[in-house]
DNA sequence: TTATTGTATTTATCATGATAAATAGGATTA
DNA sequence: TAATCCTATTTATCATGATAAATACAATAA
């Protein structure tokens, strides 16, 4: 005779209201291809156009707007707004899921080595000269010139604006993603150790300087090829610089605040 | 003299309490290392605790519910729960993402091609005789054996287990995730074109079923260089052939509901 | 013109409760 | 023993409103 009452092993727990209406949110979004920009009907129109209650629609548009979908605002013509991503909000939650990983340093280096090369490379045909100009720019910025070591450790995350030039011109987004999420995990989460001593970080900075110097004379003679050996070597150099200097990733949750800083204010605007 | 009203044009949106409230609980996390499976308080203590309404707590709580960090359950001890993200939570931020960019089929494949063959070499010295029993019934089972159209195409999709059973054993956290991203878009959001013909389909099937084959026998030969050559190899073949096929990425909001395919129930345990 | 002020609109947050559904664990029954 | 039922607990959803804050736009004043 067959069980008449559902085995409970696997149960299926009923999905909640707020998450269904969600997705149909996301459906009207994608059937009536709404574009970042575009307005939802305001709350008391949802819950009427869904049948649901506040709070209800309340949870859903929550949902929605923690996965950076829309943007919610007051006041008249306010309300949920259709929103692109943020790489900054995708990048919350890449780390969210590291976070129970075990991920080290040589991990995430194995992974730059094999991408960050052809991402130069990539870049190279459409390196603009303002581009050439910021990375040199950047180039100079970095030059090591002593302080205290917070101020060491600060110019090593500015060596990885370089990479973000660099890949802000390669037109393949998803590699881009890839490289500037990689950049982004190095920036915010590297922690050197503190008792490495101040001239590790500056022969760091120095090898740094002079990779960065050589692709740059590369890439304004447009040899792509010559780009992509460089990053390679330049690659395998910063590696084995940050196991020298004890360097490790900071194995915590990120905070949706530490995640603000508007990525408009970091790099040149390139649609 | 200052401008005492605050000048409007960077308005700094004042953060709203539930997603402060959200970020109190991350902190909580992370000060008492709380791990998967620890539970948190019920809700009417933690609105106690951080001293807001019940509307707000169960807006923080969504919030970390959509991010994946805790599961909420119904009945005696029953509440929040600390759960480790999913990998499927993780691919749905991806592609809410990539939803906004222009990624082709020709992108997805030249970082494949980067990342796979070294995923690849680094799995083998750690095939259990498990797995290659798991890649020898997949080979078989991939096998093209005509049928119609939509058998086809999940025949194409099934090959992807391969892949994945690869990459499941590579101790790197960072390129096994890079990988299995890509391995769940090609999964689930490859299209092929409805006017390729069968023999297509089919001459793809072969030419996986060979290279898998020999990918077999090298990682049994535990012959690192050769798989990573064989892989490579694989990647531009199978490019090729996903452009003859007319393969393109379906550009639209995935659903939550479309995530819930256990892992458990396709790939064999690791831990 | 330009700056300020007012006003109506809409979300944000709080408050309070009611009913329904899920569930763990104990009590009961075959 | 093993299946079933009961019950207290806790979230899910709804309902209804009140007050506060943010905001677009129009009206007003300098």
């Amino acid at each position: 005779m067959e069980n008449t009452t559902a085995p409970r092993l696997l149960r299926v727990r009923q999905p909640k209201r707020a998450d269904l209406v969600a997705e149909d949110v996301k459906r009207l979004v994608t059937q009536h291809e709404l574009k970042p920009g575009d307005k939802l009907p305001m709350e008391k129109d949802l819950q009427k156009l869904f049948g649901v209650s506040k709070s209800t629609i309340r949870e859903a548009l929550k949902s929605l707007e923690v996965q950076g979908l829309i943007t919610i605002s007051t006041g008249p013509s306010g309300g949920a707004t259709i929103a692109e991503v943020p790489l900054d909000r995708t990048f919350l939650f890449l780390q969210n899921y590291l976070f129970f990983k075990n991920v080290t340093m040589k991990d995430i280096y194995s992974a730059r080595r094999l991408l960050e090369p052809e991402l130069a490379a990539g870049a190279v045909p459409h390196l603009t000269e303002r581009d050439f100009e910021a990375l040199e720019a950047n180039i100079e910025n970095c030059h090591p010139a002593g302080g205290d070591e917070a101020r060491l450790v600060r110019q090593r995350q500015e060596d990885l604006d370089f990479h973000d030039i660099l890949a802000a011109a390669n037109p393949d987004p998803f590699l881009r993603f890839l490289c500037q999420m990689i950049n982004e995990m190095l920036r915010r989460l590297v922690v050197y150790s503190k008792h490495t001593p101040a001239e590790e970080h500056t022969a760091f900075g120095c090898a740094n300087e002079k990779c960065h110097g050589a692709i740059l004379e590369a890439a304004r003679a447009r040899d792509v090829g010559k780009v992509r050996d460089l990053m390679r070597a330049h690659m395998d150099e910063a590696s084995f610089y940050v196991e020298r200097l004890n360097g490790e990733l900071d194995g915590r949750l990120i905070l949706d605040s530490e995640m603000n800083i508007p990525a408009a204010l970091k790099l040149p605007g390139r649609s």
